[in-house]
DNA sequence: AGCGTTGGCCAACAAGCGTTGGCCAACAGT
DNA sequence: ACTGTTGGCCAACGCTTGTTGGCCAACGCT
């Protein structure tokens, strides 16, 4: 077992620093040095703890959409349940919505994101769908949903999507999710 | 009316390449340099004809979603006619997914973007949908799922998104916008 | 008290960026 | 043929970036 650092605080400080910098510009535009800033040390020391930036953002990139159990629940109710969680999820912190940006400009990003929507999306559609072997397709198109409506309201900040509650969005996108999860092949 | 000028080739090469390096790379990795070497010219000149990069950025992203006018269509294949269209226009160049990417990480970008979906899609919505002051809302539902499955398919290349045909994704998506257009609000 | 280890800063590096201004050849009008 | 204009390249600028290595103070052990 490893002991205590009296580093540690710092540690915490730059990934805290990285993960609202990348959130915030995506990957080329947070630079080491604003992260540093922001983490009130020097730049070497990201360098020192991290080898380097893609190093760094590697370790401000662990992501666990903290998807609920959906065991007892009535199966039809699986699409409201999943849309209200992600949106919880996305608006409790920004970390989904820097996995976003930097997916979509760089390459170890995306990597990234598929791997958290296969492991963690991929077995709750693996739980629910018809068929298990349609469960990573099925997992597509509802990450494409969700993942949709937030780039439109957290990212692009569409008005219309902006201003919808979050009720209003469960309305909408809860059929969808539960039709791509649950409804037989069209 | 103005005359042909000799540079009017060098002009389309340069907008040629920025299109393809933005959609590419992104705002902030597609350089001014790189560009010019696809266009085979030298920097200076995407500044003497573009005066800076953001003007280039402008220049390069005038989109025309090209949506069809849907005039004498039966009302309830909207949606999948209008998933269609969007997956042609997406896969015939990659405007579009530039569009995408400079959205992003870029206020220009985004600002672009809204103003895209605001002018071209809204007007469809405003045709269609049951009460015409809900048309901006029921477009950003559109958009959403729209531009969240080119975000699976083409940008983040999520292998399920990617390898369903145009026809599948026409049929899982095609009765999603459909509701999203001419349902009642939930 | 002495000494190795750790945490941190400072100064600098090479590379790449957007951008500028000057220079030269090819053209067009007279 | 002469001259002004246009299209193009070259070389450089000031700046920021990621990254490196050396130096110093604070700590923890014996």
């Amino acid at each position: 077992m490893t002991t205590a650092r009296r580093s540690d605080a710092t540690r915490a400080a730059i990934l805290e620093a990285a993960r609202e910098r990348f959130a915030e510009d995506g990957y080329e535009r947070a630079t080491i040095r604003a992260i540093a800033r922001d983490a009130a040390i020097d730049p070497s020391m990201v360098m020192r703890y991290y080898g380097n930036k893609e190093g760094l953002f590697a370790a401000a990139s662990e992501i666990d959409l903290d998807l609920p159990a959906l065991g007892g629940l009535p199966a039809r109710h699986i699409g409201a349940v999943l849309v209200t969680h992600f949106l919880d999820r996305w608006e409790r912190d920004d970390v989904l919505t820097g996995m976003l940006r930097v997916g979509v400009t760089n390459t170890a990003g995306a990597e990234r994101m598929r791997a958290v929507f296969a492991e963690q999306l991929g077995p709750i559609a693996r739980g629910v769908c018809p068929d298990p072997a349609e469960a990573p397709r099925r997992a597509a198109l509802v990450a494409s949903q969700v993942l949709g409506m937030a780039l439109a309201r957290y990212v692009l900040r569409l008005p219309p999507a902006v201003e919808m509650s979050t009720d209003e969005v469960v309305a909408w996108l809860g059929p969808t999710v539960q039709r791509y999860l649950t409804d037989p092949e069209p």
